[in-house]
DNA sequence: TGAAGTTGGTAAAGATCGTGTAAAGAAGGA
DNA sequence: TCCTTCTTTACACGATCTTTACCAACTTCA
């Protein structure tokens, strides 16, 4: 039988871990708690939570890493996400946002806002199951990430999955510079070390197997790749 | 004038579950309430009510969880379920007809208004058991979720109630790339845990039952599955 | 202009990971 | 109980990832 849907803490703070945590199983909901961003990521992962609460300021990896790890994840892209943040911090919950965090809310939090955005939330979330597709167009190149394909005028490209992951995020953020190590960051998450260099190589084979799309992926020496308009 | 049908009520409001209550004992049923959905699932799949009455808006689990979990039970899809939901809500309750509901009341709703629906609802269901199909095709390949039965031809497939599950939710959102973990929870609901590469062994069997049309069956390696047009 | 130092492209080889599959044990239902 | 279905485990093989090495291209500075 199913039981009750289990929230993720991500809060480095005790004391506000402990209330949400109290507030949280007082209304029936199972918890876990994560004390920073790392721990987070693993848990994220491993437990399945149905909802994440997640404050930005974290020791090691930042809220919004975790959040672009996360929303890259095909098993976590669907696990909604609330920010908590700082009242100031406007332009780092707006990029959260654009990540894909369902709601925020600001520090100090009530427990009663706090339950209620995140009751509705996962009210939606269990709408949204045949959510909108995500889809980026170049052009004749299409890259879908709700099907894990691409193609190029309607033939589909065969890609593994880290070349699809580097392309799926060069086409979300067009135009933006990514370095090898963000990339690494992005497709593996934290914690696990391979040279950087090894981007390279994925960017090679991606380029080729995009043929003349391919040469849409600058380089940007000393820096990194993008891929542009 | 005492009817022998056994409505579950599914409501957190006491006083509306009272009401309700009370209104459907008048009207000669029997009556059953479950306060969440944790609760509402255990019961109506340990009582076996004719009607169930749903409110959408539940602590733990919600409304459309609660269907989803009951839809896919082979021994809960007949049971009718009326909805009742926030007028303003009017995307869950197309949701929620789309997964199955077969009507739904507004909040605040008249008891008249209850009952004539109810009756409306499980008259219909005794007569035409097999009325409105929910049926996904693939070329010869068909899939009914109300009779849960898949056919090649017009010949049945004789498939396990874990199969049709991954079956369905492969048909039913064509093309998506289902990870290992999202399949067990739309099998299992929230919060079971079993191995992920179960869902590998589930997979060969079903494709080979599927023939053919096991084919359709993309390994989507490092991600999960999808079935494809 | 060219030498020295950096950075990136690429092929190749080995290491690692993911999947298909069979088989056996566990759990559930009649 | 028996029979069906689910779950776990183990192994093999191929796909994919990672590293390494070498060369080309670019940058810097004399």
């Amino acid at each position: 039988m199913s039981k009750s849907e289990l929230v993720l803490i991500v809060e480095d703070d005790p004391d506000l871990a402990e209330i949400l945590d109290v507030h949280l199983q007082q209304e029936g909901f199972r918890t876990d708690i994560a004390i920073d961003g790392k721990v987070a990521c693993e848990k994220a992962v491993h437990v399945q939570p149905n909802l994440i609460l997640l404050d930005l300021m974290l020791p090691k990896l930042s809220g919004l890493e975790v959040l672009q790890f996360l929303k890259r994840r095909k098993d976590c892209t669907y696990i909604p996400t609330i920010i908590i943040s700082a009242k100031d911090d406007e332009n780092t919950i707006v990029e959260a946002l654009n990540e894909g965090a369902e709601d925020y809310i600001t520090k100090p939090c009530s427990p009663r806002e706090m339950l209620a955005r995140a009751n509705a939330v996962m009210r939606r979330a269990a709408l949204n199951q045949g959510a909108a597709e995500k889809v980026r167009k170049l052009d004749e190149l299409e890259v879908n990430f709700t099907t894990h394909t691409a193609s190029i005028e309607g033939k589909e490209i065969k890609l593994t999955r880290t070349e699809f992951d580097i392309l799926w995020s060069f086409m979300k953020d067009n135009n933006q510079v990514f370095t090898r190590k963000k990339l690494l960051q992005l497709i593996h998450g934290p914690g696990v070390h391979t040279v950087d260099r090894n981007i390279d190589v994925h960017v090679v084979s991606l380029r080729k197997k995009l043929g003349l799309y391919g040469k849409k992926i600058e380089t940007v020496r000393g820096v990194g790749y993008r891929m542009s308009f």
